[in-house]
DNA sequence: GCTAGTATGGACTAGCGAGTCCAGTCTGGG
DNA sequence: CCCAGACTGGACTCGCTAGTCCATACTAGC
């Protein structure tokens, strides 16, 4: 594997996505190696030859390809907080991925998996959680650059507070099947930067 | 299984206990049954003699063990939200809860290892979320009663968001091993309660 | 102290699924 | 056109683990 030719690429490509697609299905217990030979139309030793160290490195391949796509798929929303508008504009997209994303988040799946063993699935999510987070604040502080928020209001901790929600939400939707409380997070974490200029916490 | 001596009803109790002991430690995917008989000198036979249906039942009843906790280390303070100090005091025993509890949830792990297969899971989880934003829910409405909190704000909507901050929170906790995000979230939903008198959003 | 039902021990099975291996095919640079 | 190295097919091993089975020991009520 020390070169790819763009046919192995290709191949390489194809086991990781139908992993993916396959582990948003089912879940990662719901994932042997045979489905997604059988998915991809390829054999064991294609996936041995493009993760040498099997299921655990293509679990974890599978996490930063997911990780990837969350902050992409709220773009370009997420990076543009620079208005009360486009807040509820970036809500609105935050609400609606995850309601098409389901019951099922492979992100906490293959975390949860792969569990406190292996170093590389925490620091996956413990990144993009810092990114995502960053880019929040980075809102933030465009808003209390226009006089829309407190200046006195940390932007780290409300970030945060905001993320947590959305993280919040997301998992009891994974239980409920609703977004009900992804929305009053959102709602509630919104309303408090907006409401912050008049009455400082 | 039609009736349960004293005698009985220990051991498939030691067998409980010593499965949520274990999967506290190592996760539901690093526990296997000898795992647990092991560890609680019990036998498989015996095991099975209690739980007929297997891992998944035992999974299950571990899941309903768990979730009564969850609640019942909350109180005193969870059931008598009626101050600001009162709230301030619940807010650092939950914090305190899920720092001891460290990086491992057993019931964020029970639940996406039983997966949606089952109903039974969720349903436990719902079930959970549901009287915790429930409790949470009439501290609102207590405090809206002592004209502490703006009546014109719904009590079930910001409970959920709350409960939603407190979730995130942990889930994040269990990839960095912090709490900032539980206490930022927690800090951020009780501020805008106490603002919300001030200046109604 | 009899006996029906409960509790327990532990060997055994069966099957799954990760990972190995080797033999054969393709590809691209020289 | 040649060959080193990339790519592919698929049979095979092997450990692990859930679940079964039967023989035995206990217990409680009568």
């Amino acid at each position: 594997m020390r070169t790819l030719t763009r046919k192995g690429a290709a191949t390489r490509q194809r086991i990781l996505e139908g992993a993916a697609a396959h582990i948003r299905e089912h879940g990662v217990a719901g994932m042997t190696l045979d489905d997604v030979l059988a998915r991809t139309a390829t054999s064991k030793s294609q996936l041995f030859h493009y993760f040498p160290d099997g299921r655990e490195e293509l679990l974890l391949a599978v996490a930063r390809f997911e990780a990837d796509r969350v902050l992409e798929d709220q773009r370009p929303q997420l990076g543009d907080l620079t208005s009360w508008p486009a807040w509820r504009s970036w809500r609105d997209k935050v609400v609606d991925r995850y309601r098409r994303q389901g019951r099922l988040c492979p992100l906490n799946s293959v975390t949860s998996q792969l569990g406190s063993r292996t170093p590389g699935a925490q620091a996956v999510v413990t990144e993009l959680m810092h990114r995502w987070q960053a880019e929040i604040a980075t809102g933030v502080r465009h808003m209390q650059e226009a006089g829309e928020i407190d200046p006195g209001l940390d932007p780290d901790r409300a970030a945060a507070a905001l993320l947590a929600g959305i993280q919040g939400g997301v998992l009891i939707q994974m239980s409920t099947g609703e977004t009900d409380h992804l929305e009053a997070a959102l709602d509630m974490g919104i309303a408090h930067l907006r409401a912050s200029r008049l009455a400082p916490s």
